[in-house]
DNA sequence: CTCTCTTGTCGGCCTTTCCGACAATTGAG
DNA sequence: CTCAATTGTCGGAAAGGCCGACAAGAGAG
């Protein structure tokens, strides 16, 4: 299951291309289809491909997240892709008698495109379907799939033990507030982040981690106290105020193989204001989400599913 | 003058590369041969190749400065070359007589380059010159050139009237501590910025300005004080701290015509510290120096000599 | 010269941010 | 339970940074 998504996203990043859906929504493959220009002193937006974006892709979607697998043929239900579009949509509920639609399509998953948007850092996937009338008729078993990412193999998705290195950790109310830093968890720290000489009074370094858009943030990791423990301060506050954290939201930290940092974050479940707050929610609703399908049927040709894995 | 070297750079952008040289030097045809990928918040690095950049570039080089033309025929003189390159190098001085070069060499100006280090934003150009042994000895009336970077023209090359809208201030100790922002002149705040709204108790806006590297800057602009005068406040101190400014180095923006701005530095000449601290003069320096001329001689190909207007 | 306009520097004050003190919490045994 | 390790929150202090006051300096007439 790694392996397969890991060829997966490889050939989305190959083939990078970046269609009008990236217009608001920061897409993996429009970040690493830019050069290997040197770029700016303040700025970096290069994302490579290596394991550990995946991983942080993963994590950041949570652990139970499993998603469908390239080239496996699923079943998009018409009838569950708009129930889910209509929870997120202010437009009243459509009947889907209006499009000549059976009740289950086959389809072959085409790519899978791990994505985060570009706003709120929420993740995301974009799962190209084809239609194959074909299989019309078969038997379910074995090869099914909901209409919105529900893997063939139930939960094994996640990159558990290909990703030694990590944390994450819910802010408190210190860690938010402008009066202070971020305090490092001590079994996150020394696993994370390079040694620190402790036999200096107060050891410390710079952090640089990028996060899921390829954006470089750096920190200044200090241990000091009494007790001692480990603290980010410089840098933290403007990563907290960029990204709208409160305390209750996550923060997570990955270490690579060659010790280069990544981070994300998670944000606590809020409850939901009815209005949708990601251009998922948008791109997935009326009166798109079915007419597209009827005509990739129709014209024999893909469509795409959005789907958050957090919802 | 200025028409030729507008096309001059504008083929230069055409046909970008970056070359072994860019290492720790950011040039003009790496930054801009960076797409137009969207790209995160705070980052940005895509100068177009409008002619503000170019003025840009002269403004920091300062208005005496003059370059060789594209195109036309110059005379390299190695003994020149070499002393320039002696006096900004740690190496003891070389005998010229280990190069079999004449004291003279007929070349064609392939191509200027207008450059900016990426670490410290000094300007230099990087000119591209193909030797012409046919002209060994025709007369040098007319057509001449120093080894480095006077033109034929003499001091003409500054394009001071296509600048209509531009300031050039020498930071004072207020300006660079951290006490408080920037002093903006009154002439130029109405010159060069938006216009504000001066019936407003304190009106402000924001002003975002790029630098040679592409980098955007973002200032609060804000009118106020009894008397009342232009300041800019909120993203200054990170300019100077970022840009390593300190009292007596000059800062200088220009309005294009669009509105747009631009701003770069021109610091102060400071005492020389005997160690070259830019790229240029590690590359203008031995052993690579003359014997690149003598190669390109030998075989009839091209050679570069960087030149820093400022020095 | 005088008068006005411009702008450099400063004190005041508020916010941000760094620091250790201390205590609440967690976890091992 | 007891004890030690960890870490959340706080007061204090230093630094950053916004404000107008004031006056030095520049320039016009």
């Amino acid at each position: 299951m790694e392996i397969d998504l890991n060829h997966a996203v490889t050939e989305v990043e190959k083939h990078a291309f970046c269609n009008g859906d990236c217009d608001k929504a920061s897409c993996v493959c429009c970040l690493s289809s830019s050069s290997s220009s040197s770029s700016a002193s303040n700025s970096s937006a290069s994302p490579d491909s290596s394991s550990i974006y995946l991983e942080l892709w993963h994590v950041c979607a949570g652990r139970l997240t499993s998603l469908p697998k390239k080239g496996n043929v699923v079943v998009y239900f018409p009838q569950g892709h708009l129930e889910q579009a209509a929870s997120s949509s202010p437009f009243p509920p459509m009947d889907i008698s209006t499009f000549d639609l059976p009740p289950q399509i086959f389809c072959r998953v085409v790519n899978v495109q791990l994505l985060a948007n570009k706003e709120n850092d929420e993740v995301y996937t974009q799962v190209t379907l084809l239609p194959q009338p074909e299989l019309a008729g078969i038997n379910l078993e074995g090869k099914e799939l909901e209409g919105l990412g529900v893997d063939e193999e139930g939960g094994g998705g996640s990159p558990t033990k290909s990703t030694p290195h990590m944390f994450c950790k819910t802010l408190t109310a210190s860690d938010t507030s402008t009066h202070g830093g971020f305090s490092v968890p001590r079994r996150a720290a020394e696993d994370c982040f390079p040694p620190l000489d402790y036999k200096q009074q107060r050891p410390s370094q710079e952090l640089v981690a990028k996060d899921l858009h390829g954006v470089e943030w750096r920190f200044r990791h200090i241990y000091r106290g009494q007790p001692r423990r480990h603290l980010l301060t410089t840098g933290w506050s403007i990563f907290v105020s960029q990204k709208n954290l409160v305390s209750g939201d996550a923060v997570l930290f990955l270490r690579g193989e060659g010790g280069e940092l990544r981070l994300g974050i998670r944000r606590a479940v809020r409850p939901r204001n009815g209005l949708p707050d990601s251009i998922i929610g948008n791109q997935n609703s009326y009166p798109n989400v079915l007419s597209l399908a009827a005509n990739a049927v129709a014209t024999k040709s893909m469509f795409h599913v959005f789907y958050s894995p957090r919802y």
